[in-house]
DNA sequence: AATCGCGACTTTACCGGTTCAATAAGTGGC
DNA sequence: GCCACTTATTGAACCGGTAAAGTCGCGATT
């Protein structure tokens, strides 16, 4: 019952059979010129015949491409399993991987300094041609080791975090000044923000950004900023926390850096007793499906995670073919409102 | 895509500073026998004081292990950003790769064909040492093509599903049993099943299991089944239908196949104007962290996920390694009664 | 007629490791 | 002091491709 490996079929089987030598065959599979319509034409055929494809293995060791694309993320693996983005933001990555037959090699991190050397092995052992980076922290190493080691990489993130690398991004700071002054219009001016990792720099810019926003309102406004792990669990000790204060002291309005924790700030409102958008308006952040799907439906800043992903590889793609720098904005995330924000 | 040239340090520059062969910095990386203690020492501080790591890309082409597993999944991307099943099976999954230096590489395929085409791929062009395979369908192409390349795998499905193939799985069947036989037991007697994909084996296994399990109730008992495409919208719907009868015709309990459907459902019932758990009685499936952020919270079938994804992986390094086939069941789901279950 | 240019291949030298037969050095027996 | 027997180390042959430098035949140029 052991599976005995069939004779695998390499470049030599498919030139014998062709009747021409190596060369031919690889000729003919990079599409170069120098070989008649005929000689393509049996090559191509025996291939078929045979069953052959170039291993590319062999391709990369030869010093060609290198189609695999790395991604490595540093976060728990409970909240990843959790957090829609991330799927997503994958599945848009390979929409684009796929058009160039390319793989994500995806590995989970438990520490910045792993993913550090995780870069360096895999490029060192060309395992990849570029890779993705995101989840930028204040000073982070990895711009630096990036251009040390002069591995293509595009940075997911604000250009302000990371280090000079070509950047996908969306503009936060607007996309959060646009959650206050919607929810400024309806009425609110107790506005509570429930933000993600506070290391993390696109968290940082949210919450300066949120400040900034509120303070820029009338002076009776007031701001509450709690940072969090992203998780739903956190999202609700962090919304119980907000809604025990007494009505003068409690905020009528949050906002959440994700939608896990605004669906847990909706089960906690409705615990408390508190009537979702009537006592308090919740807004969640990314729009997965999930915000359609709780009663009373969440209004939320939506984006196009998918085609971030997808833009984010394109980019990546950029740089390996010797783009030089640059800066890519995706659209800010809009407000979608729906069921859980009214006026106070 | 072209590889930047860097000066690049191979086994020879470490052979050289080592004052050795490359065949002894090979020996020695390999932890074979044949080397002195002394020379292996020079050899290892050499490698480190160049960082050096042998490259994986080589290793493979010169016929070692590869240290590479592929995973196509072939869903909607959509859907899979909001499935926590997955993220979480792979978070299982590289928590066993991990230990032994082995990446994931994941592709997302949009057809059963194009899943084999890859696996094909893959294998001929050397790029993974095994394969993981979900989503088990009737008449499954995948375990001939395994069988036929001889390429390691491990089929995530019951036994029933992966023709001889090695798998792991959960009784899905007595799972099913047991969520009917917990809600006839609080008094039910009416109850639904809002399944997954009905092209999918598993579902299959559910649904038979599920009408069994009803079936054996009293004779007044009734059962309904709708298959979706394990959407929260396709929750939705099903739910909306299945409550939208008068009493006698209505469900008093529903089964979900997934924790976003049953999210999905609370939804439309609370949009309905219908109490839960007083008016219906919600179970889902998977139980992952959102279970318990809604309101009530639900009930659920509960295993494991990041352990089912570990097993599989392990159960993988020993397909890779010669064991023979097997059938690896894990934990059946066990019922975790919250907030969305009472009696009728 | 000798030379040139060019298309259509073939040859050959890697890429960065692994593996194994061959060799050199060291040990012990008699 | 010679031989058999280990043990340490090397050299060369791959692995399956790519790429750059040949080779060869043939029509066009001078």
């Amino acid at each position: 019952m052991t599976a005995t490996p069939l004779p695998r079929v390499t470049i030599k089987d498919v030139a014998a059979r062709a009747g021409v030598s190596k060369g031919a065959v690889s000729l003919a599979f990079n599409q170069k010129p120098g070989l008649s319509e005929a000689t393509r034409d049996r090559i191509f055929r025996a291939a078929r015949e045979l069953g052959w494809a170039p291993s590319s293995t062999a391709r990369t060791l030869a010093g060609s491409r290198v189609d695999v694309v790395g991604l490595a993320v540093c976060r728990p693996a409970r909240l990843l399993g959790l957090e829609p983005f991330y799927m997503e933001f994958i599945s848009g990555v390979e929409s684009v991987l796929v058009e160039r037959s390319c793989s994500l090699l995806l590995r989970l991190v438990r520490s910045p300094d792993e993913e550090v050397g995780l870069m360096e092995s895999w490029w060192r052992g060309r395992q990849i041609g570029g890779s993705i980076l995101v989840d930028f922290r204040a000073d982070d190493p990895r711009p630096a080791v990036a251009e040390r080691l002069g591995l293509p990489v595009v940075a997911v993130g604000h250009p302000s975090l990371t280090g000079g690398l070509t950047s996908v991004w969306t503009d936060d700071a607007t996309a959060v000044t646009e959650a206050v002054r919607y929810l400024a219009a309806l009425g609110h001016r107790r506005i509570a923000r429930v933000g993600g990792a506070a290391a993390l720099g696109h968290t940082s810019i949210r919450t300066t950004a949120f400040d900034e926003a509120v303070g820029a309102l009338e002076p009776a406004a007031r701001a509450w900023q709690v940072a969090t792990d992203f998780s739903g669990d956190a999202g609700a000790r962090a919304t119980r926390s907000l809604l025990t204060a007494a009505p003068p002291e409690r905020p009528t309005a949050i906002v959440y850096d994700n939608d896990i924790m605004a669906v847990a700030g909706l089960s906690v409102a409705a615990e408390m007793g508190l009537r979702v958008p009537d006592d308090v308006s919740l807004l969640a952040w990314d729009d997965s499906q999930l915000c359609r799907l709780t009663h009373p439906t969440l209004s939320a800043m939506s984006h196009d995670i998918h085609g971030f992903g997808a833009e984010v590889a394109r980019t990546l793609f950029g740089v390996i073919t010797g783009e030089g720098p640059g800066s890519h904005p995706v659209p800010t995330p809009v407000l979608t409102p729906r069921g859980s924000t009214a006026p106070p």
